[in-house]
This record gives C-alpha cells, structure tokens and sequence, in this order.
DNA sequence: TTTTCTGCAAATGCTTTGCATGGGA
DNA sequence: TCCCATGCAAAGCATTTGCAGAAAA
C-alpha cells in the first residue's frame, strides 16, 4: 500500500500537468482515490463525495475517472457482470482477492506475476502486455458470520 | 482441450437429466459450445444459430446461456467493459490468454493455480473459491500483422 | 395435452454523451 | 475573461424479464 498523502500530491501534481482544473469535486474524489479503501465502486465514490457536495452527479464521477484511467493514475478493476472498482492507490494491474458475500477487495503479497506473464508469453507466442488476476471467496469476518448462529447476516 | 463429440454427448445427457427440453435451437447451441472455438461471444454465437435458424433471438441464446451456466456445463469468461465469452468446452474456471487486437482467446498450460490459490488463502485468511486469471496481448497473427507495412489490417 | 421454450419487445443497470450553465485560473 | 468542468437528461450496450403463442414429449 502506498502513503496516500504521497499518492494525493502525486494526483494533484499529474492534473496541475495537463492544466486540468482542481474543482472541488475532483479534490474531493482524488482524496478518496489516493486511499481506495476497499477498492470503491463508482457508486460508492457518488456517495461519498454527495456527503460533501450534494449536487455532484454520476456524470461528473465517471468523467473524472475515465480522465484519471487514461492518465494512468487510477486501475479500474473488472470482474464478473458487477460494475467496476477503482484503485488510484496502486494505480496498474496487480492480483485482487475479492469477498464474494460483503464485496471487500484487498491486495494480496504476490510478486510471481512477472515470471508467470513470461512463461505465458514464451509458452503461447502472445505478446503479453498486462494481466488480471483475481481470487474470489470469504473474508475472515463473512466466513465468521455464515457459521455462527448469532449473526445471521445473510445477504444471499 | 476435451474431446467435441464427447462433450456434445455429455451436455444432451445433463439437459435430458433435468427434463430440458431438446428443441433444434439448443442443439445447435451445444454443438457450438461443445467446441468452443476462440471461445464464442453471446452475439457471435447468436450469428452462427441464425444461419441455420433465422428466427432465433438474442433472448433464447442467454436463456439457455444461463441454463448451462447453472447447470456447469458452461463458463463464462469476463473481462474488462466488453461482453462475456463462453467456453462449453472446458467448463471451469482456468486460465485465458486474450489478444486485445482481434479477441482471440486460448486456453495455455498452467497447472499451478490449485497451489497459488493456497498460497493466497493461508496469507489472506480468505477462504478461496475460484479465481480468474487473464493475459492480454497479441497474438502471434496480430503481432506480425502489425509490424509488416503489407498487411495494414489495424482495426484501432 | 401439458408444460416448457421461443421470440418479441420492453425493462434493466451501469456507463457514456450532448449541451447549456457555472466556476477555476 | 476564457475555457474547462459540472449537472441534467437522454442515449448506449449487453443482458434480463414478461408474456402470448409455438412446439417438445
């Protein structure tokens, strides 16, 4: 995980760059970014900026990611049929392991992937540019709540 | 890679086991699915019934799609923004390698998931149920394509 | 004959786009 | 002041759903 006031200023320094604007709104959601705590869907980081600014709209939530994507300053993870999660902490492509039951992502040690992606490439003749890879299943704390009678959290 | 005919059998067998019925949309739906070439899209799957039954729609095709599905005698690859891909061949969770220029995907060796996916579990507390894992780049065909100034086949 | 499947069209959910207005620099 | 960014609403896309008629068994 990187320091997120580093991570924050480097967002800052990267819009400053290509003379974008530093709209509240933008602060607001590079803030959350920098930390991306538990990966936020587009509608959590909706949510969390109309804490603050009630007015923002969805569009404005998209457009400022797809800006971010396309400057490299923030991974958006895909899986399954659910909407994205984005990452502007560790902003390119690295394994997620994702609870199935409350939606959590963390970030697991791993550092294999390089010499898989070698092995894949040499294997298969392809070209490898980048990889997804992703572990589904329960957290600790859903794993606790299925078995135990006294919290019948179920979601499913 | 399994055996078409075998897995063709196999599919009419589980259909028939729970009292599905056989109609001449669905059959030719498994015979694509049995092989799985390039492992099909919805629509593209959709085009090859059409030619043999012009009357089909896309909502039989996800219909049944989902049918299998459920019933595991299919899986759905997903990545990124673009529509799912369908493998009835090998109809598990397992590694894709995806040219990202002309969405050709295969199947490398890989046997080294099972011991990953434990690796990831002991250190996260994560109790593992499946994982995905995705390669993107070009593929042989793509790359020279590409290079050579004979064949200006760019599609971006 | 019964029950499931098909095909149409409308609905969905997430994301993108167009455009007039508002607010950074 | 000049543009870029915002916010609204409408449009897109892949996929799902509801329902009446068609067709397996």
């Amino acid at each position: 995980v990187a320091d997120p006031q580093k991570r924050l200023e480097r967002m800052i320094e990267v819009l400053k760059g290509k003379r974008c604007r530093l709209t509240p709104q933008r602060l607001a959601m590079l803030r959350i970014l920098s930390k991306s705590e538990g990966h936020p869907s587009a509608e959590q980081i909706y949510e969390q900026i109309r804490a603050d600014y009630p007015t923002t709209s969805q569009a404005t939530i998209y457009k400022t990611l797809s800006l971010l994507k396309n400057m490299g300053e923030v991974f958006e993870v895909t899986f399954a049929s659910e909407g994205s999660r984005y990452d502007g902490n560790k902003p390119y492509p690295h394994p997620h392991v994702i609870c199935t039951k409350c939606g959590q992502i963390i970030d697991p040690e791993f550092e294999a992937m390089a010499g898989i992606s070698q092995e894949i490439a040499r294997q298969t003749g392809y070209q490898i540019t980048h990889q997804q890879v992703n572990f589904f299943g329960l957290c600790p704390k859903c794993q606790k709540e299925g078995q135990s009678p006294e919290s019948p959290e179920s979601k499913e």
